[in-house]
DNA sequence: GGGATACCTACATTTTTATGCAGTTTTCAT
DNA sequence: ATGAAAACTGCATAAAAATGTAGGTATCCC
């Protein structure tokens, strides 16, 4: 697979390759390596795996753009690569021709990768939608909702009173109230959990 | 530009344009509006904007895919249009054989964003490199940056203390570390701005 | 052989938080 | 008109967390 992506990019006037290898060892150790403009990593590598091999790289070559090409398409391993500091991710399936045109978009300043990694990536950002009338048996109401930002900002809870012009005992009201329906006893579970549930906005 | 899009839209064969309106509200009183697969919205919109208008219908009808295409590419709109629920972002000025293109990706569970947009989202879950022995006056060492995790995860002192198999007064030692690195003094200052400064990873 | 840094323990004190109990007002649906 | 839910207020107490002070041990660098 690997000779095949090198004879093909090899093929096209605007890549050089430097190198191709069978795992990070002796590919960290190239002398040129760090002349990377663009990297395909896998992931399910002997020795280091992918993901630690975009760490390794991130840390030394910050400038070099990671894309991830493998079999796994699973949650934990895209999120993982992503935030190991790869700027795709693609499947092994993906045809020559759109790998190509990855490769060009990474080195370009973009993310390239499929869409339905795509669309799992975007999915983080989604709230859960507060829903009029139904389900969920206990659901924050607005001002519960309004608190629970306020503790995740990391305020005391006399900041929030101020903030929220309630008294203190107001604030103790309604934190009672979130801890009771996300069934949690402590302030970092209660932000934890609601993250978790996508009651917050990752605070980006 | 909407009558454009509706044109081209109803050339193709597997597109049927249920409706196109100037704002959210006419849209939304339209009886067809909840059979529709995909809706493109505008965000700079007379009346109820297009962020608001994506969370009145991901609340009505959570499985319409929207897909924003605005002028705006600044990161505040993008997060807040994501974070609403839309799923995808695409810029005006998109060439109308990709938006038919995106419009197609977006009914089929993907998520199209031009290379920019999708560099910015995928950032967002970039940890900070912690960078072998330079620049950050002071950076956490590892034993802090791992107690910052488990005050994230909303840990107990007694339980942090036992999962890392040290006193509690050795989680005491290591948070004073964390909050005169980070300037805080409470631990959801600390978990806030530990996201912010990307020492955490989103916890979702 | 210092000196700096990270890692850890212990003890004491003050502030915040977490919870229990009680009561008032407003709103909204039956 | 009545009752439930939400939004407060107050007071009290126990449990955590935040901070100050004071050590002790490794490791690495010059």
């Amino acid at each position: 697979m690997r000779q095949g992506w090198r004879a093909i990019l090899e093929g096209m006037d605007d890549f050089v390759v430097l190198g191709d290898y069978e795992n990070c060892q002796p590919a960290f150790e190239a002398a040129d390596i760090g002349d990377s403009d663009v990297m395909l990593m896998d992931i399910g590598l002997p020795g280091m795996n992918g993901i630690e091999g975009v760490k390794y790289i991130k840390q030394r070559y910050p400038d070099i753009a990671i894309v991830m090409c493998t079999v796994h398409d699973d949650d934990q391993n895209i999120f993982d690569a992503l935030c190991a500091g790869a700027v795709g991710y693609l499947l092994k399936k993906t045809p020559p021709d759109e790998l190509v045109k990855a490769l060009r978009e990474a080195a370009n300043g973009g993310s390239p990768m499929t869409p339905n990694i795509a669309r799992k990536v975007i999915s983080t950002f989604h709230q859960s939608v507060p829903a009029k009338k139904n389900d969920s048996p206990d659901r924050l109401t607005q001002r519960e909702q309004e608190v629970l930002e306020q503790l995740a900002g990391g305020y005391s809870y006399a900041a929030i009173a101020e903030a929220m012009s309630i008294s203190l005992n107001g604030v103790r009201y309604h934190i009672r109230g979130i801890y009771e329906k996300l069934q949690v006893h402590s302030r970092g579970e209660a932000v934890a959990k609601g993250m978790k549930k996508r009651l917050l906005r990752p605070l980006r």
